[in-house]
DNA sequence: AATGAATGAGGTTTCATTCAT
DNA sequence: AATGAATGAAACCTCATTCAT
């Protein structure tokens, strides 16, 4: 399953566009954003616009063009992982696998995202609550794909009854948490697979 | 066995120091590390120094003259919270209750400790591992002493057998994540609990 | 020979610049420079960055994004001295008069320089070595210079022959030591005129 | 002549003395102003009072009691400094030795002195005016002296006769200031020796 | 629309001096 | 009289944001 998920294809710009940027504008917006991926996956809120600008090679003013304020482009980060999170989600929706197996490979998948960027790291470890509260809408449609998913392994019989979409979010929280630290023992994928092994029925 | 444990009482201020501050300075000393942990719990890493030391009711070079730096204030906060849990987990070492039970209590008084303190949380969930790291000796005497409530739990055969302490370092990590957040369905305890749960044998 | 010689033309800002900056940043480098000038000749080592600023006209940033540090400030200011007086220099090695009254007169017109600017009296009179160190480049071209003014003198039979660059620079340091002082019979100028005469050969 | 002259044997402390000094408060300010040579002349105008108070022993409190400022110890300081070349200069005095030589050599003795404190070349290097200042009347006394020697070499007919103590002055401010550079061919005891050759009557 | 220079509030830290013990 | 802890006014520097070109 994991080759059918490509986590880095979904970038999504506006959905709710105001209206059509000009061709070269919308080019500069995607180039931003892939700078501002790159500058803040590596140093998370530290990421300074200046930097951001010069790995998008426009200047500030054109990100500030795009993005009225430093947080509103975290926003936007944030928000497009969550999307990208969705369409892996809805991906695996439509797979026939195990549907307990389909989850759990789905969670493997999102967190091997989540380990490359410390920015949502930051975001799902807690700090950066403003942010979070600013993606409520993908939360949303991710926690309804999730309910989605959860609910067929539970008819399967598979995965225990009593487990939300809550219960999975808390476990991405935790397992991001435990991808900062590099103490003796801490092994996040371990982490993982114990929070997967807690949802499965036994 | 929760009522014998009682987690503020801990402040054990600078064991290994030099000389014996004097009685003000001692006081002052205190007084500096309360208001640290107010403002520190609230604004987390953003707390400022001058803060702190309006809180402490006192100027910010008293501060300076107890803490070289805004970090190593940091660093003594999270000690503290370190041996603070050492003490409770001491604590627990000597219940005669049921092995497993009374490592759960354990994580369920530590948890409730930490989720009153934002900056712990913020070391705990993966920002400031620089902080962290320095607290090395208090995580490795807290893990010795996880380890030997693990080993008895384990003996007793009510614990998986292949857990160990950093999987429990994992685990209040990942419980510690979830408590900055306030999203719907958000429940760190419960969060806490699923841990638990993965943690006994079956 | 005085006359062909103006100290105050020479700012050469930046010969190894990167690019060239904007017009406007580069009349804003200009006036920093000038402020700094001002203030660091007023005030010498304890001339504050926020003075240099307001000074100038601009806003400290302002001053921090031509100068990544007050050292860098200082130590271009010293620069741009050192540079006019190569200029200075240079132009008295293409003066047809006596080879060591032009020589003299150089010392004249230097010393003249330094008495305006406080920020080089401190410098050459032994505080900063740390900034005299880094311009070093320019010394060594200064000496250059000097070494062939001196060599041409000594042909001539009228300079001492075994003085070198280093006594020259040793002379214009002591000079401007005696400057900053007020005391009673103090006269840098008939300091500088004694050190000239003990080049002369007799 | 060198070895009847003991630099510093000579402290002669408050010779304006309102009271006498209880014993023990005489004693810890002669601590203090050790202290304070050892610091100043490491460090110069950049010592701090703390490791004054340290380097002596005593608390920071107790410099103050004596020292009502960090100027006042810097000026009393310089003052003693000055006393001391009094001293020597004195002593020069009445050396039977051929005049000119007597007084070089007390050039050479007190530039040594002055070599191996940073205070006092900071001092006579032209930082610290206003310390210098408040040095006038120890100034007078050395210039005295000076004159007397002066005259006694210019009657012996191996001296310039147009030299007077302000030239002695600005020598040793010159050489002193070629004290801090390290530059290559800086060499202030030739730079002295140049001086020294100056002042010879030819 | 894009650029990047300019801004300046604000953050951490230092150190001469004061004052309670 | 002595101590050294406390003070707090600066000092330097950063960086999100604005604005002239």
């Amino acid at each position: 399953m994991t080759e059918t998920l490509n986590p880095d294809s979904v970038t999504e710009t506006s959905s709710e566009s105001e209206r059509p940027l000009r061709a070269d504008a919308r080019r500069n917006r995607e180039r931003i954003l892939e700078g501002a991926r790159l500058v803040f996956a590596e140093s998370g809120n530290d990421a300074q616009m200046d930097d951001v600008a010069r790995r998008a090679g426009v200047g500030v003013g054109t990100v500030y063009r795009h993005f009225p304020t430093k947080e509103a482009l975290m926003v936007e980060l944030v928000r497009q992982k969550f999307r990208l999170f969705a369409v892996t989600a809805r991906e695996a929706l439509e797979c026939e696998g195990e549907p307990f197996d389909v989850l759990a490979e789905l969670l493997r998948v999102n967190a091997e995202v989540a380990a490359r960027d410390a920015a949502i790291q930051h975001v799902l470890a807690g700090a950066g609550e403003h942010i979070w509260a600013q993606a409520q809408r993908e939360q949303e449609e991710l926690n309804a794909l999730s309910g989605a998913l959860i609910a067929r392994a539970q008819r399967a019989g598979t995965m225990r009854p009593d487990v939300g979409p809550a219960d999975i979010s808390m476990l991405m929280c935790g397992v991001c948490a435990t991808m900062a630290h590099k103490g003796p023992g801490f092994d996040w994928r371990r982490h993982l697979e114990h929070g997967i092994e807690m949802l499965r029925a036994r």
